[in-house]
DNA sequence: CCATTAATAGGCG
DNA sequence: CGCCTATTAATGG
């Protein structure tokens, strides 16, 4: 897409950007630079060995785990500059879940024996990243929150209203398949379509297809 | 075009 | 609300 330098792939990480210059420069260093994937293809999945930590740096990706039954379970839909895998920074464990390109995608890296190295010398690192994992452990429990405690027009909302946020505007685009985003928000297909079309009617939104429109409202804060 | 796949509608428990 | 099925729309080759 854009100019790449060293230390750019890594600090497109909303991650990394309370570092001082110094340490991200180091992280620059020991980085797994800009790997691409096509759409549709498989980023990482159960069982590779030396996972590490990734950064999306342009694109899309959703995490997902495979029911029994064959049918698969979206946990989180990843944009640029989200990370994912931090765990595996700390841990050699192999990974559960799958997490598939959704649109093309380029994606950056970290080992855990590089980030190790690094983290002794650099107290700062270790606090990042502690407060990450701070963040995400909030995070886990907004959804487990919203999935238990709301209805499904209620958590339906909630997220589109929390999408409106980060994408910083009134119209946003879904950033993956209906079908996925109702198991992203533990609904059938059906239900979300159902409580799409009574947001509509109610007023609080207007859907074209993937592009969908938070009209101001109360939506109501979880 | 045709063939899949995705999305919606309606009925029922 | 979930599951099932029928119908229609969108998508890809």
């Amino acid at each position: 897409m854009t100019t790449h330098n060293e230390t750019a792939c890594l600090m497109r990480a909303k991650l990394f950007a309370p570092l001082p210059a110094a340490a991200r420069a180091q992280l620059g260093q020991v980085a797994v630079h800009r790997q691409f994937f096509p759409r549709g293809s498989v980023i990482r999945q159960p069982g590779e060995a030396a996972a590490g930590m990734l950064v999306i740096d342009d694109g899309q990706a959703k995490v997902t785990q495979l029911a029994e039954t064959g049918k698969e379970r979206v946990l989180v839909v990843l944009t640029t500059g989200d990370v994912l895998g931090q765990e595996f920074l700390f841990s050699a464990e192999p990974p559960r879940d799958f997490v598939t390109a959704v649109t093309d995608t380029w994606v950056c890296g970290i080992r855990r024996h590089d980030f190790q190295a690094l983290l002794t010398k650099t107290p700062a690192l270790a606090l990042t990243m502690l407060n990450d994992f701070g963040q995400q452990l909030l995070a886990t429990e907004k959804t487990l929150v919203r999935r238990d405690l709301l209805s499904a027009q209620e958590r339906l909302l909630a997220y589109l209203t929390d999408l409106s946020a980060t994408q910083g505007r009134a119209q946003v685009t879904l950033p993956v398949k209906k079908k996925e985003l109702a198991s992203l928000l533990s609904v059938t297909p059906e239900t979300l379509s159902r409580q799409l079309a009574a947001l509509v009617k109610r007023g609080a939104i207007s859907v074209t297809g993937r592009q969908i429109t938070v009209h101001d409202g109360n939506p109501g804060r979880l």
